[in-house]
DNA sequence: AATGAATGAGAATTCATTCAT
DNA sequence: TATGAATGAATTCTCATTCAT
């Protein structure tokens, strides 16, 4: 193989994974727009391919058991990568606020990013337990995780129990959860972002007290 | 007309009018108690008919249009009635806090029995944005008539704003909801309902007082 | 018996018979409005009784099999009694321009009248051989009839045989109504009704001599 | 590219064109066919999906609203080549007779061979008055266009206003049709063709002259 | 006789999924 | 690989008809 083939092979072999990723995210952008319009249960895989001007066919390449599939491996991917770009690093006792604050504030352009996506996890679930189920563990394991690495490399949080961090952290994160997705998709809880996110972060705040300070009566 | 008759006339006149309801319980009962097993869009009107042990078309005599006719007449049934119990009368400053643990309480337990219709209305209103927003009508309402009811009646009342009392209360009904709905539907916050509810109380009053601190600076 | 008794039994008969054939034209009147507005496929007998203020179950009461049967009753009284108005007597060779001329007038303000029936007959006709054909005998059968007395008393038609009258007849009939049907409830000929009216009566005289001398030759 | 391939190549895309084609006629062959067997309202798309062998979601691929597409569409389509093939240029004095004669025939076997779909057309503009109005428009059009082709091409025709050439033919199209839908489907007014044909070029002739006439005054 | 709730067969329509090209 | 025609089971919805009251 000449030189200039196996560079052919590897761009090709490149180009190929960029199409295919360009074409799933396609899919899933598609999706998740339909969905904001039209609601979960009134759009259909159909629907999606023609929307997206590709073929059903391609989108069952990719998604083999259709809707379930796109919302399972849109999870898988987007829970896989959503907490990494976090630094926890220097996470320290005088930027605890800062760093809530920052958290909440992540949450939330997250969720307004994912409003659809939100939408149509919320319905998978009802009928799709494993991926009702796989989503507690996701949960559980990547704060698990987080808590691990916390507590290397952060000196104030080695005192505290590993399974109480990962508690916390877990009751933290679907508080804010389940108020971002009440305010974004059922009804609004204040008139501006800056507001609301205030409120979220006083709310964390206090919650996070009253939860440690609970446990440790 | 003897007595017997007399009494044959209005047990007659009664047990016609308490069919026809009877049967619409039954077919609110069975629609969200199957889409508590199956979630709503695998919950077709012939599941329910079959369930039921009546017939299809019995469902659309009552509901012409089906699933979203059950879940919009539903919605009216219940939200006509629901915060129509609580008394409002006594409340003062001393038994501020009770009254929210009851309100809270209360919403707990309504949500707990009222789980496959929290469930089918997310859902619902994806695609029906009138019921969306007959949804957000009807909470202004009640919440405006209860402001006035109390504004009369309690002395404590009458030096906020109708307006800010209204805000308020919507806002404080909208946040135990959110957080009902997820921790039954989503994912546990707590793992006992006593934990949740005292969580909850505690998490209405800092909120109430945020509110309204916050406004009045 | 007493006196009495015996009126009222007349009476109540009486009053029961009007009673009834009320009911029935009320039925009659609101099936074929209905089908004028909504046309023949899209009317129910539910519609009916709805529209009518009765119940379903009168409707069937007087016509057991439903729509065909409102349909085949309404083709028996109103054939029955359609052309028995007519004055036959004094036709002769001076006025038989002014008879054809009544003739015409007097099918086309029926057809006014009766067009939801028309609509909602060419409908039922479609699939119900038996009325299909029962109309054309019970034509048949009238112009017969209408032949053997116009022979009877008048000295100008006994020369034509009888077959060949009541064939003549027919055909002017089918004629008149085609067009007619085709004016009414397709699209209009002529822009006022005398104009059309006129047109039809000059058709009807030249196609009665087209149609004899054809024949004679 | 081989001669073989490249005729291959044409050959797919043709085949693939007629496939679509040669479905949607054997929709519409079907769908008329069982019209004249059932009646219009008696024919459902399932019957014709079990009639045809093909499924039901083929039917609605092409006819996404059902009978009410495939009565629209057929209209579109035979109504679009109808009036075409007829030859208009070297109509004069002499051969006006023969071309009126010609213009029956040819609505005569047009009929015949659309026995089904006429039956469905007047049945589906009982309720579809979108329908009814865009098939005036469409007569109205098509004969526009016809008169003023006429007028370019033949003297005789340039003295008659626009206006008042549509008008006729408009008026002759309709009689025409009037009666043959009649004798075609509600009652015959002639034993054989050849007499009807006969006797409806001669009607054709009177009307023209009266209708024209009539105008004169 | 009159009512209208109830039935369920069947018509209309959608949609996930397959497969030949 | 990509396409999209085709499938048919499942869903929504209608309607003629029955029957208990």
């Amino acid at each position: 193989m000449s030189n200039y083939s196996f560079n052919a092979f590897i761009m090709s072999s490149k180009k190929f994974k960029r199409d295919k990723q360009e074409k799933i995210n396609l899919i899933y952008n598609t999706f998740f727009n339909l969905i904001l319009e039209r609601g979960y249960h009134k759009t259909s895989t159909n629907h999606v391919a023609k929307s997206a001007k590709i073929s059903i066919g391609t989108i069952y390449k990719y998604f083999p058991k259709g809707k379930e599939d796109i919302i399972r491996k849109y999870f898988e991917d987007s829970m896989e990568t959503f907490l990494d770009h976090q630094d926890l690093g220097n996470i320290n006792d005088e930027n605890v606020r800062d760093f809530l604050n920052h958290f909440v504030l992540d949450l939330f352009k997250n969720h307004q990013e994912n409003k659809g996506y939100n939408l149509a996890f919320r319905s998978a679930i009802q009928s799709d337990k494993i991926l009702h189920n796989t989503h507690k563990e996701k949960i559980f394991n990547i704060f698990k995780d987080r808590a691990e690495k916390l507590q290397k490399i952060n000196e104030n949080f080695k005192q505290i129990p590993e399974k109480k961090l990962i508690e916390v952290f877990i009751f933290i994160f679907n508080l804010v959860n389940a108020i971002l997705y009440h305010h974004l998709s059922v009804m609004e809880l204040f008139d501006t972002d800056d507001k609301f996110v205030e409120f979220l972060s006083n709310l964390v705040t206090f919650s996070l007290k009253y939860y440690l300070k609970r446990d440790s009566v």
